[in-house]
DNA sequence: AAAATTTATTATGCACGCATAATAAATTTT
DNA sequence: AAAATTTATTATGCGTGCATAATAAATTTT
């Protein structure tokens, strides 16, 4: 009778529901899930170029702009100019990005840490090849003849 | 070497990327995803109470409001008032918006078909279990303590 | 029946991911 | 070297998901 969720659908809720989560958590102190993300993506010695940040998020670079420019004017950032290419930038942390992003890292190791112990390894292991086998059919254009 | 992606930023850019192939799909017809996935929960024949929408879609009812507003000027759907009950409104497809649903559930129809044929049965069955586990962890909250 | 609560819906502001377009610096072609 | 192309970045508009708040109808409590 009842009619079982397509994939598409069920990745759909899945993350729409951790979206709703993280943002909950991060909401604590004054985060989001988004720049969440990107605080783990930038080294916080040396900092990370601008340019390497994207592809880390499987991201549009324009995408990341608008969340870089979010990021700067909370405080969380700065850019420095690179002086080997005038186009390029490098993103660096500042201390309070610092604090968030370790925030940000526990939030990630908390959830992963849950998942990992409630729910099958073996199990969890498939989940995690397919997922990979159908991130890369989708970005290949695998999926429409 | 290669550091491992959790298993949050491995559905994170899974859906990420699905969803750029179905707007990009739906932008084909004027459409867009969300839309897409609204219309195949909307029964063509006699309508569906609005009320009844958004848990089907696994999203908050204020969320599904604003993309109804879209609907609706985009000539897709008309709301019907209820007369046993004031509050609550019936949405019906236009014509046009049986087609355009028909379209949409072409693409879902199209994605999951390539999915099954090019990922391993027994995997992605493995794969729809712990996904939805995994929906209801995080949607009872039962990832942080 | 009146008052308080619950339920259904809409409006608005915020964040964000993408597309398109603009700008500017570097690289390649000629 | 000048012109054309490529690469890095930003700006802006659109759609959309959520939160908060407002409104109105129904239900429950008193």
């Amino acid at each position: 009778m009842l009619k079982e969720k397509t994939i598409d659908q069920l990745i759909r809720e899945l993350w729409m529901s951790i979206t709703k989560l993280y943002n909950e958590e991060a909401a604590k102190y004054g985060g989001t899930m988004s720049i969440g993300y990107v605080l783990l993506k930038i080294d916080p010695q040396i900092g990370t170029p601008s340019t390497a940040l994207a592809p880390m998020l499987g991201m549009e670079t324009t995408s990341l702009s608008r969340t870089l420019k979010n990021m700067e004017d909370k405080g969380l950032i700065f850019r420095e100019k690179n002086p080997m290419d005038g186009r390029s930038v490098l993103i660096k942390l500042t201390d309070y990005g610092c604090q968030m992003r370790e925030k940000s890292k526990e939030t990630v190791l908390n959830f992963n840490a849950a998942i990992n112990e409630k729910i099958d390894a073996q199990d969890l292991e498939v989940f995690k090849n397919v997922s990979t086998t159908m991130l890369d059919l989708v970005n290949e254009r695998k999926i429409f003849k």
